[in-house]
DNA sequence: TATGAATGAGGTTTCATTCAT
DNA sequence: TATGAATGAAACCTCATTCAT
């Protein structure tokens, strides 16, 4: 018994639909060719390192890990990725490139700007706080520094997109007379500072301290448009 | 590499005292004793792991850099401290105590809540925008959810004392007539999240875009005391 | 620099044939596929450590030098033992363990009682003095107090069992009227002492004045049965 | 280790009488002058490192620890032993010869000789068995091999003479009658066997079956002695 | 003589990466 | 394409020894 028998025996199964609609449709498609089984492994590879990232930061993680979670061989990964650096690169584009396809479908705007900004702001606090995505931005936050290039892409198709859409919607809120305040129309950061602080909290303090984000997003609000709003 | 020797540039310090009746040590250089340098020694180690663990998050810090950063061997690293892990851990305490040390030495709130926030927000901004302190903030959120122990002591020593007095200057503001929102006193977050905010983007973003923290914040307080303020 | 730079200076030279039956045989071993080079590295590592171990005790031993002995990377050794005290327990486990496994395939016992215990004892000399066995012995009697569950199981796959089958031999020979010392039953050890002595001896004082054994065990067994036998 | 232990070349002049009337008489000479201070120390050193070595062997032997348990700082024991290795041999050396001299002031032989060696047998099980010295034996034997010097040392001090001491009383027993077996003055081993079994016993098996040693030994002299005695 | 902080070589262990199958 | 045994550089940590006090 020198070794450890391991096995995790959590294949690409174990999540399956949870996550992306990729992988594991091996009973509807049991004539899976060799792309699809290659798409499906990578899909299963990208899967496990996310969670394995998230839950160690890039330096700690194994690749072994990775592997094993993924249900996939360590070589295997190689034939996917480069190195861990360049896994590690292009998982943060992997994983983000289709929230912003999504988010960059907007809605038709209607309403009050008040009222589409609520309406953003609470789907993004239910998609993100407590999720993985949320734990992504904290990955990037810690290892953005060492890798400037993740957050030179993540600046460049997520920051840049979400400040200026939010500056929109500051200045179509000041047109309307919504907004009192002209110049936060510069900063739209503020706009989004208590959510990305409610991210933060949530992975940091809320055994301590639970925080409502969504009520707290109210009440800013409230600073900004000016006004008690009845949820 | 990062490596800068430093040397800690120890005058020769003639040790004097024990033998010779005829001191003749000069009179800047006190009486460096044993426990002096080990003093000296032990701070080099600190500012340097420091520096090492802001640049590299905890992982990737090699103990060996460590080592050459402050000036020492490698094993006198362990003369100070158990291992890297309980080197990480008191470090945090150790940087963060003295600030909250400061901090706590309130000066005597006069003026206005406004002027108040204000002065303390800029003094704030100044000493932790751009500084390594603000890096420990990144540093803390990064390793937090590895080090539940590093970030129960933020939270207790810095959070939770930093969450009351921002209540505690809501409600006085709240009571004075300057603020007229009464829900802010229940998350005071929302005061604080543009200057944490400002802090992350300094680290990651200001190559892009930099931001002018202290006018952002001016903003803000003009939304929370619906008023303008000639800075 | 306290100690010379060891050099350790035994190259694949010194195993030379002892023990590597392992290489060039590339045209009558074809099927040497991947479990079957794992099980021979493994054996190969057990050899070199074994005797790495009993040249030089468990504190001293050096996993570089094994691996350089077993002529693998020093990783490979942690694909096949957990650690190094791990090993050391379960290269005793696997050496000892044929050891018993042959001895306890007794012989029919035939003959007289002493007869019995002479050819045994013979046996035992002949493949335990002098040898690494012999070696194994002296190496458990250093470090089984520092090692509890190796010293364990030495008693309970080989002293215990050993004991055993003596007192049944010794019984045998007072009901048979071989033996008149009726107390030996109960002090079977005094019946392998002089092996034990004598394995012990050729380790550390051969040199000195060397000891036959074989007629040292012979005067034992007259002493025990009473009578001269002229081997 | 790598190095070859060895150096011996220690003359007896080194040890010469410093050692054995030495410890502890603090209370009686109150004006304890510079070398009885030093002489304490070194054997407050002596006492801390048999201990050690016997608790852990050589390698694994820490001389901090050795430090700690003399009460004295680490660098003390360098101005006492040229360094570890060298340490470990004189303290087999200082620690053997005192008993060596009290074993060789035998009493004057007077009763038969079996009385003679069970006296004898008697009181090296009580001062041996389960006792410190016991525990020597088993040190010498396993670190014996790696410090051939210490080997020698024990073989020409304790295990030659006490062998020539076994022959002379074989030879009076056998002389006078009482022993039967001649051959028997050829491998007094054989009446030390049982006792030095005895000792290992003790070190690794008491916990699984304890072993009356005073018992053993008179069923073992009832063999050579061919008679029963009532104890 | 005594101290103990400091050293740094060397030990164990990990893990990203390779490559024969 | 996929595997996973093997590698070996490099990390953490220990501890015998030195030396300034």
């Amino acid at each position: 018994m020198t070794k450890k028998p391991t096995k995790t025996a959590l294949p690409s199964a174990t999540r399956a639909g949870a996550k992306d609609p990729i992988p594991a449709r091996s009973e509807e498609a049991p004539a899976s060719n060799r792309a699809t089984r290659a798409a499906e492994r990578r899909a299963a590879i990208v899967e496990a390192a996310m969670d394995e990232f998230i839950a160690r930061g890039f330096a700690a993680t194994r690749l072994d890990d990775i592997a094993k979670r993924a249900g996939v061989a360590k070589g295997t990964i190689y034939l996917h990725f480069k190195d861990k650096e360049s896994m590690f690169e292009e998982l943060v584009r992997i994983v983000i490139v289709p929230v912003v396809a999504r988010l960059t479908t907007l809605p038709p705007p209607t309403g009050t700007v008040r009222e589409l900004i609520e309406t953003f702001a609470s789907n993004f606090l239910k998609e993100v706080i407590g999720t993985r995505r949320g734990d992504l931005v904290r990955l990037i936050v810690a290892e953005g520094p060492r890798f400037p290039s993740v957050a030179d892409f993540y600046y460049r198709e997520v920051v840049s997109r979400g400040i200026a859409a939010m500056r929109a919607l500051i200045e179509l809120g000041i047109a309307r007379g919504e907004i009192r305040e002209k110049d936060l129309a510069r900063y739209p950061q503020i706009l989004v500072a208590p959510a990305m602080i409610a991210v933060i909290w949530q992975s940091l303090f809320a055994r301590h301290a639970p925080l409502d984000a969504q009520d707290m997003l109210r009440v800013h609000l409230d600073l900004i448009f000016g006004e008690r709003r009845t949820t």
